[in-house]
DNA sequence: TCTATTTAGGTACTTAAATTCCTAAATAGA
DNA sequence: TCTATTTAGGAATTTAAGTACCTAAATAGA
């Protein structure tokens, strides 16, 4: 692997469906399609949605013709917030490592992991689904 | 976990144990030491050592009053040769989340996460072990 | 009302990465 | 030479993420 940012297929997969809906408003879409346009796993995908729907990002609707629609505007979801609901809770401040203790006094990375973690949260945050 | 930054244990324990040795030279250290004064995993420690020690990185002496000492100047171990080994090969330019093909005709992360990407890699390289 | 469709949710399986365990090989010192 | 110490290396285990499976619940439409 090489990804040097931790961010899941979950995760990814909540981002780019989303947006797939946030574009196809107001019409609803059901993992079936999401998946096929995505070319991603049918079961994942609707795991990760029904998370979505459990946090209230997305409404859902059972039965034919059912499926996912936003359940907020789309200008007021941003990636950080999908992020969070369904890799973890971002905690900036803390040892970039997940240390809760240090052998040595001053960190060793002189707060430069810090300082990128700020920047991917500052990112994420900015992303919002209404910019795709 | 909140790793927002892809760093293993295994890369941390490595940078944590080459900091101890290059601060503690011209004498060797051996794992048992290291583990204790790192607080750490000692069969860990072993296998990470094992692998910079394959790497050229380190010099291993086996017995008694055996141990590691650096294979290199302290000035001369980037961070980014350490992760390199221990991690991965770190991939500029290509999709961050290691994604062949996108649906998406431009990236709906808009380049953002190339950005923090180049962002690591160059601070990875800039931190060397004399440093700290 | 009945049926087909679709999400919900729990459980189980698979896979890859991380970590540990165990035995062999090397070597310093007695 | 013998023993204790220490690294080497392969196998085994653990863990977490991803994926699949199955049954229940909801609902639209015939």
């Amino acid at each position: 692997m090489s990804n040097l940012i931790n961010i899941s297929e979950a995760a990814s997969l909540a981002l780019h469906g989303l947006v797939l809906i946030a574009k196809n408003q107001p019409l609803r879409m059901n993992v079936k399609v999401l998946a096929e346009e995505l070319n991603a796993s049918q079961t994942h995908l609707a795991k990760v949605f029904q998370n979505l729907s459990k946090a209230g990002l997305v409404r859902s609707l059972r039965g034919p013709s059912g499926g996912f629609e936003l359940n907020k505007s789309a200008e007021d979801i941003t990636f950080l917030e999908i992020y969070e609901i369904i890799d973890s809770k971002i905690m900036l401040g803390e040892c970039p490592l997940g240390k809760n203790h240090c052998v040595f006094q001053s960190c060793i990375f002189d707060n430069e992991l810090n300082r990128i973690s700020t920047d991917i949260y500052d990112t994420f945050k900015k992303m919002k689904l209404s910019d795709f």
